[in-house]
DNA sequence: ATTCAAAATATCGCTTGCGATATAAAATAC
DNA sequence: GTATTTTATATCGCAAGCGATATTTTGAAT
């Protein structure tokens, strides 16, 4: 067995497991108003800026159209959101939340903070979130150089 | 635009982007030889242990066995492991490395230390690797006490 | 021994995530 | 102004991931 191999030794496995666990602590609290984890994520992203492009969206969230197009139209279906041809470009569609998708967020305005109980421990705490958040800011700019090519 | 809700201050956008982008960034290096990165990590279990019941797999990876069965299903149609009735428990299936399987180790030999480089960034050296595992591996039980029940 | 509960695995249905590719509109080239 | 390239979005196909549920086998209870 080579040692470079041992899960324990591996950065991605947790990240990976910590992403996977955190989604699933999000879960009670997001399923009971039919949404998804994503589905939230696009929500904070058009609570932060209604009347967004597609393409907008997607490179906030750092994903790609095919995947968020589906997720949308998904969304739409519930009347969380409407998509409509942009005025000024044509190629573009402009997501907007409804009614029903503004409010979500007086209801779901409890979430953050429920789930930020959760992961309260030992080592992650108030004082040394803010180093997390650079260590794990930094691996993201880092891959997305590498994997997107965006040599900043 | 309540605060709280702000995609910067999540931990979880974090952790989700993260690690899209790090398993990203296996992509080139496991697609090359037909293994995606799950499958990579069924491989690192099976390596430091080969023979085990699916559940044992499944419990390592922190996965659920319907994500682990279809998986391993696949991996034996690549030829890269065997799934076998257990002796002892008729209801166990055991997981056995091919000869194939055993070869993988040899051939992706390089690959913890590329994907390492690749990470490795201002914030994130050999120095503060052991904090940042740290935090990641308390946040991975909490959680996985507050969503499976694990109360230690 | 028979019944009942627990455990190991699997099946089903759905959403996500993404590589590859298509389509249409806009921008640029010439 | 037409041809070419780029951009925005979407479609397709497949592998995960997981909640819910079924199946089979074991273990425990009585």
């Amino acid at each position: 067995m080579k040692e470079q191999f041992k899960l324990d030794k591996q950065l991605c496995f947790r990240l990976y497991t910590a992403s996977r666990l955190l989604t699933q602590a999000y879960h009670p609290l997001l399923s009971e108003h039919g949404l998804t984890y994503p589905q939230y994520l696009v929500l904070m992203v058009l609570w932060e800026k209604d009347a967004q492009p597609v393409n907008d969206i997607a490179k906030r969230l750092m994903l790609e159209t095919n995947t968020v197009t589906p997720l949308l139209k998904r969304m739409e279906q519930q009347g969380i959101l409407t998509r409509s041809k942009g005025l000024s470009d044509a190629r573009q569609v402009i997501v907007t939340l409804t009614e029903k998708g503004q409010n979500l967020q007086n209801i779901l305005a409890d979430v953050p903070m429920q789930v930020g109980n959760a992961v309260i421990c030992k080592s992650v705490t108030p004082d040394t979130v803010p180093a997390l958040f650079g260590m794990l800011d930094d691996i993201i700019a880092k891959l997305d150089n590498q994997v997107n090519g965006n040599e900043a």
